[in-house]
DNA sequence: CAATGTTGCTCAACCGATTGAGCATGGAAG
DNA sequence: CTTCCATGCTCAATCGGTTGAGCAACATTG
């Protein structure tokens, strides 16, 4: 058996099945693609080229599908990252449900570079992508822009853009809720309010600011100073969460409001280096089944992934004719022990 | 401006550019994919082609672009669960080099589904993949064949097959150290060798035989009796290792080997529920930031991602020619104090 | 001044599937 | 015996880039 010119074997085409079952490249085509019995193909023939299909190891070609039809079905999600719950969480979620509406859902993390984000962004768009949804990005509204200019429909998923739907847990309430728990506990701890820090995140990242408002609203609430030395935002790593916590100078009764499990482990690390604070306090924004377990840790903050995602699908679902307007989850607060 | 037939905006493509231009559109096209000095465009030409496709906007259409080509540069990646830090590290690891070697990496998570892991072998056949990268899943030459089939090479990570290169970790060997840890720790903790279990994982499971056949040599060794009731491998989700051991009859004194932090969820879930047994001591196969700091964990087993993708890599650009055996990495033992 | 080469492009076929239009054939109705 | 319709297909254009072949226009060489 030679196709293409001679060459054995590799990929079929429907003009290989076509010349191996005695028919027509448009009536494998429309077999294939189930449009058959709306094109009046007897059911005889189906059968054959179905079978011949299989025989030949058949798989239609994405891209000239594709490149014909009018929809390609294609949802693209940028990712900042995979390596921790919460990211992991709505990576999978995402592919099970796009799936359940038969979408294809090509998924890409771009590490929080901004230059990358754009180029993925791009990439997507270029393979068609009908909808892209955007999670921890740089700059979401500058992704918006260029995906409006090719008639593709954006959505922001956990951070806030102007130009996009966005879907976002409550930041706020959900750190004033964490810093109340926190700052419970501590109390019961140590016999009295401790200094309370704020460590990870980015500065001028929205979902930092809202937590840190949380945070501040709280402390106001408790009538507890709020100590802007005691904010610590050194970005998203472990690393500098780690050395920001070699700065500050933390006593041995404190209590930390941690944001974000990703700068957990670098406040935690720092914290086994220093047995001396052992009785130290802390609670953290986003949840990890281990870290749960730290006999240090007084609560996490679960976000509601699977709402966000609900939501996310049920704004797809609506069409275009969503607004901006941000819609808010309101977060999990896992006490512990 | 008017593309497509009179519809205003969308999508400008090659010909709209064109027109624009005051070209043709073999010309914009060898501008935009950079053949065009090869072809001998001028500058002046390219130059304002560049400008106008920027001021509207183009975006390659792949779809059409890969039609015609002959190489796709698209490399597909199955993983079961992108939930834990060791799929996450992976994908994550996996996205970075591959983009750095000029390909497209897409990855699709399968949820450890027979099933659905064929549908999106298939799936990404019909994007052209050029090279599929299998990990996790559960009848890998089931796979190799269909790719087999239509010419795409497939490569096996952190699972044997017998149809495609494999690059597993030295599993026994891991397992064999790690074993010897958690004796020795639980031995010093104790006073003697406790009675030691094996939780998690599949029964024909490759890498859980392996580790099973590397936790028993190191039993014999240090001449401890292997007990085949002390082995749960109830499969990979936390909710089957908690369920495994609420049947298991652990003493105040006994050590575990845990295969997998999957398992270890449920695992430190149910010791975490029975305070009666804060002396057992455990080990885990494959590492967690957070895990690591559990008072109980002895040590974690981390495999070496980097090395395996490093390795993977060194074998896609061998090209065809590579044998079918497999490579093994040894695995970095991390005993914690 | 003819032959040759170079520059800067354009033409048209092609990749593989999709789809609107249309064409035989056979049976039923008038 | 014609007309009409249903059945079961095939034809050919099309989607948007890519690419080998080729063509003017001009410069250079002998």
């Amino acid at each position: 058996m030679t196709r293409k010119g001679g060459v054995s074997s590799k990929r079929p085409t429907i003009y290989d099945l076509a010349r191996i079952a005695g028919a027509s490249p448009s009536a494998v085509s429309s077999i294939l693609n189930g449009s058959w019995e709306k094109r009046r193909i007897s059911a005889a023939t189906a059968k054959r080229v179905i079978r011949i299909a299989q025989e030949q190891g058949y798989a239609v070609n994405r891209q000239a599908s594709l490149l014909r039809r009018d929809r390609s079905h294609i949802i693209g999600m940028i990712v900042p990252k995979y390596d921790n719950r919460y990211f992991g969480a709505i990576a999978e979620q995402f592919e099970t449900m796009a799936r359940a509406k038969g979408l294809f859902p090509v998924i890409t993390c771009t590490q929080r570079d901004p230059e990358l984000e754009f180029e993925a962004a791009r990439e997507l768009l270029s393979y068609q992508a009908e909808t892209l949804v955007v999670t921890g990005a740089t700059d979401p509204d500058r992704i918006s822009e260029l995906c409006a200019a090719s008639g593709v429909r954006t959505i922001n998923l956990d951070l806030p853009g102007s130009k996009a739907p966005s879907i976002l847990s409550d930041n706020f309430g959900g750190a004033k809720d964490l810093t109340r728990l926190i700052l419970k506990r501590a109390t019961e701890a140590f016999g009295a309010a401790p200094p309370l820090w704020f460590v990870g995140g980015r500065q001028h990242d929205h979902n930092s600011m809202e937590r840190l408002r949380g945070f501040r609203a709280a402390c106001d609430e408790s009538g507890q100073p709020f100590a802007p030395q005691r904010v610590l935002m050194p970005g998203y790593s472990p690393q500098k969460a780690f050395a920001a916590m070699e700065g500050a100078e933390i006593p041995q009764q404190a209590a930390i409001f941690v944001n974000s499990t990703i700068a957990l482990e670098g406040v935690v690390r720092w914290l086994n280096q220093h047995p001396s604070l052992k009785a130290v306090r802390f609670g953290c924004f986003d949840w990890d089944p281990f870290a749960a377990l730290l006999p240090q840790n007084v609560g996490m903050t679960e976000q509601d992934v699977t709402g966000m995602l609900a939501e996310l699908f049920r704004v797809i679902d609506a069409g275009g004719q969503s607004s901006t307007a941000a819609i808010k989850l309101p977060c999990i607060l896992r006490p512990l022990p």
